[in-house]
DNA sequence: GACTAATTATAAG
DNA sequence: TCTTATAAATAGT
C-alpha cells in the first residue's frame, strides 16, 4: 500500500497533474455529443452492474431496458427479462371499470363503478367493434395457419386496430384469471404460467350452449 | 474544507471510532435477513437514481422493473414504464418461424425455413384449436360485453391457454405490422404507436370475401 | 480502453 | 432514520 502509493505520489510530480480528477457535473443533458456517449455507454454498464448486484445480493428480480437517444435497445435481467416482463404485465393489469363486481360487492367499489360509468360506454362502442370482426373470421376456408387468413388482405391501419384490440381481449383474460386464483387462493398472490402448452389440456374445445 | 477535516477528526477522538465506515462485501446474497432489507431499500434507491440521471444525461429511455425477493412490485421509468416496455416488445417480437416470405425470399431463408418446418407443424396444431375456439364464438348472443359471454364459464386451465393462444396472435400481427413497415420504409426503424383508437378509423368492418 | 482525482454510494453502527 | 468511514463509480484527460 505504501509503495503503491509513493508510486503514485512520484508519478504525479513526474507528469504535473494530468487530471483534474472526476469533477462535479449538473444533471442535465450533456451538451456535448462525444462526451454524452461517453456517459452513456459508463452509466449503462453500471445501471447494469448494479442491477445484477441488487439480484445477486437481495434475491430480487430485476429487469432494466435501456434505449439510446438513437433508439438502440440495450437491457438487462435477472433471471430473464422477458420473465420480468411478464410478471410486471400480470401484476399491473386493472380490473376493467365494467367488470362484473366478482370481488367488488361492497358499498364503496359499486359507487367508483358507477363513477366509472361513462368511461365504461366508450370502451363497449370498441369492443363491439371487435365483436363483429371476430364473428366475420367464421367465415374463413379451411387449411393453412388460422392466423394467415383473416390478416392478410387488412391495411396496416386495420392491422393496428386488430393489435390493440388483441392487447385488450388478452388483459380481459389476465384480469378474469386473477380473479379466479384470487377466489381460489385469497391471500397467495401465486404467478399465471402464459407458457403453458395447449396440448397438455386434454378438453379443450366447448360447445355454444356454454356462451348462454 | 481544513475545518471540516480538523472537526471529523475532532469528532472522531471524542466518539472513538463509532463507526468502521463502508466495508467491503463479497457480491452474494447477503445472509442477515434485516441487512438483506437495508441493502434492498438502499440498493434500490441507488438503481433508480442512476437510471433517471442516464434519461437526463443522456436523452435515453429507461425502465427499471425490480420485485423484492417476496414479489413486491418496484418500477420506475423515464418517460414512463409502460411507454418503454412497449417498445420493447415490438423490437423483440420474432418472426414466426411459419411466416410467409414476404421479406425471406432468398435461397439461404428458404432452407432455414424448411429446417424449422417441424416446429411449424408443432405450433400448427395449437393454432388449429384456436381457430376453432374463434369459430365457436360466433355463435354467441348479442347485447353485453362481447368478452364476458364467451369467457365466463371456461374454467382456469381453459382461461390460460386462451391467454397464450391471444399472446400468439398479437405476436403474428405485430410481425406482421413489422413486416409492413420494413416495406414501406426499409431502412427506418419507426415505432408502430399501439395505442391507436379505433374510433378514429373510417373502414374497419370488413367482408368474408377478403378471407379467400 | 487506461489513469487520476474527486464525487457519490453505501456498509456498519 | 442518521452518521461516518470507506468502497465504488465516474468526469476529464
Amino acid at each position: 500500500m505504501d509503495a503503491t502509493d509513493s508510486n503514485r505520489q512520484r508519478h504525479q510530480q513526474e507528469t504535473r497533474r494530468t487530471s483534474k480528477g472526476r469533477q462535479k457535473i449538473e444533471i442535465k443533458k450533456v451538451q456535448k455529443e462525444s462526451n454524452r456517449y461517453v456517459t452513456f455507454s459508463k452509466r449503462k454498464n453500471g445501471l447494469f452492474k448494479k442491477a445484477t448486484e441488487l439480484s445477486t445480493l437481495c434475491g430480487a428480480e430485476t429487469a432494466v431496458i435501456v434505449f439510446s437517444e438513437h433508439r438502440k435497445l440495450f437491457s438487462c435481467g435477472q433471471p430473464d427479462v422477458d420473465k420480468v416482463l411478464d410478471r410486471y404485465l400480470v401484476e399491473t393489469e386493472k380490473v376493467p371499470s365494467n367488470f362484473p363486481p366478482v370481488t367488488n360487492n361492497n358499498i364503496e367499489s359499486q359507487l367508483a363503478n358507477k363513477q366509472e360509468y361513462a368511461r365504461s360506454l366508450k370502451r363497449l362502442e370498441e369492443e363491439q367493434t371487435v365483436a363483429k370482426m371476430i364473428g366475420n373470421m367464421n367465415d374463413m376456408n379451411e387449411g393453412g395457419f388460422w392466423w394467415d387468413l383473416p390478416i392478410d388482405n387488412m391495411e396496416q391501419d386495420e392491422l393496428e386496430a386488430y393489435k390493440e384490440s388483441m392487447e385488450q381481449l388478452k388483459k380481459n383474460v389476465i384480469t378474469r384469471l386473477g380473479l379466479i386464483e384470487a377466489n381460489n387462493a385469497p391471500s397467495e398472490s401465486r404467478i399465471v404460467n402464459p407458457f403453458i402448452n395447449l396440448k397438455e389440456i386434454p378438453s379443450f374445445s366447448f360447445n355454444s350452449h356454454q356462451f348462454q
